[in-house]
DNA sequence: ACCGAAACGGAGGCACCCTCCGTTTCTGCT
DNA sequence: AGCAGAAACGGAGGGTGCCTCCGTTTCGGT
């Protein structure tokens, strides 16, 4: 299984073009046959390839997750943890604004060879940013990186709503979050965080609900 | 058109009661044939009855239009223009937290009668305990109607991912957003809040997406 | 009791999802 | 070169859903 044919590597390149575009086109839930034909080949050989939708979509924005765990590197670098926080969140939810079927894309799931495992670096890298923000007296002490899951997937309506309109609003939005994640502002939390396997489990239901919506009968 | 025939008021009735339990379980995109068929009655006269999946849904929840309504007018009339603020706001993410699939309805478009006139109620109170909040030295002074629309939106996701998992965990993004909107917590924003026309529009297009998901060719 | 209007309901056309399997195309080996 | 089997292809088919259209049934006023 190391090497493609060489049909099946032009047809894989050739569905993950045609992915591209038509995501890009119709959102999240563009027909796959759609895709399947833009890419000149059958609808079988699209399920051959990516056995779900999310296989594909993994695929063609595994670029992106390659650069939001670059900027949770960067943060996690970074001298500064609250200024590392505020451009690493500048800068995912710029890409998300500028590429919104990336939408959900971050979590959970999937079959690229090595996306879900790529994914699964953010979480700890950011998991430092927050340790570091507290101990620099820069974020409230009660936030945790459940707490940031929380608020990135917030974003998803927000954006999703303005994106036509005023394309940068959402600004407003994160001001308002970030205002709320400094210690000065900080109210005590009377419930406890989203951690661990909740997390986890948390955002696989948000990945379950996105794609095939429809429960079955 | 003042009066429905008697069977037409029936199927109308079982519709909307189906309608109720079939939401409740399946979700938001839940299958209208399914709900016809549960009615006992044809698709036909469900599509008669409510021309959208929309209208349907609205009826449904009309009843907790109004206690958003209410909500809003109680929060409008508080002394305290803050804890009415967060009362209504832990008011209607109670609601919804409980009752998913209303996500998404407090907006525009319509036929139930006056569900959209009254939804239309919602905004202007809300500017009005925004006003009075800001005067009070309770809420920032760049804090809109528009900002407070934003923040009611994103929890659709949160809800969603955490609804079987952890319940209450909503409630600490609601308290990172209620920290950042004071005073003291306050840092300029740099972006023009959203308002008006553009507002409108905005809710508009998060419904369109909601509903009616693949655009048409 | 009658009759026109109102309401019904489901067949039908279209789109999509996903599976399954007969057919075609590659490629490594002789 | 040529061949054989593995690998890949592609689309028909069965299931489901959306929505429209129109022949049929039911209501209710006179």
């Amino acid at each position: 299984m190391t090497h493609l044919r060489r049909d099946a590597a032009r047809n894989r390149a050739s569905l993950i073009a045609a992915g591209r575009d038509v995501f890009a086109e119709h959102g999240p839930d563009a027909s796959l046959e759609e895709i399947a034909r833009r890419a000149g080949v059958g609808i079988g050989t699209l399920y051959r390839h990516f056995p779900s939708r999310e296989a594909l979509a993994e695929e063609i924005f595994s670029e992106h997750i390659d650069e939001v765990v670059a900027a949770a590197e960067t943060a996690a670098r970074a001298e500064d943890a609250w200024a590392g926080l505020v451009t690493f969140l500048e800068h995912v939810l710029d890409l998300q604004a500028r590429n919104l079927p990336l939408r959900g894309l971050f979590l959970r799931h999937g079959a690229g060879r090595g996306v879900a495992e790529r994914r699964r670096l953010i979480a700890p890298l950011l998991e430092r940013v927050i340790e570091r923000g507290r101990a620099q007296g820069a974020l409230r002490d009660d936030l945790t990186v459940g707490d940031l899951s929380l608020a990135l997937w917030s974003f998803a309506p927000v954006l999703e709503a303005t994106a036509g309109v005023a394309p940068n609003v959402w600004r407003r939005h994160l001001r308002i979050l970030l205002d709320g994640m400094r210690p000065q502002a900080a109210t005590p939390q009377e419930v406890a965080p989203l951690a661990g396997r909740r997390l986890e489990r948390a955002a696989d239901a948000l990945r379950e609900r996105y794609h095939r919506r429809r429960a079955a009968a």
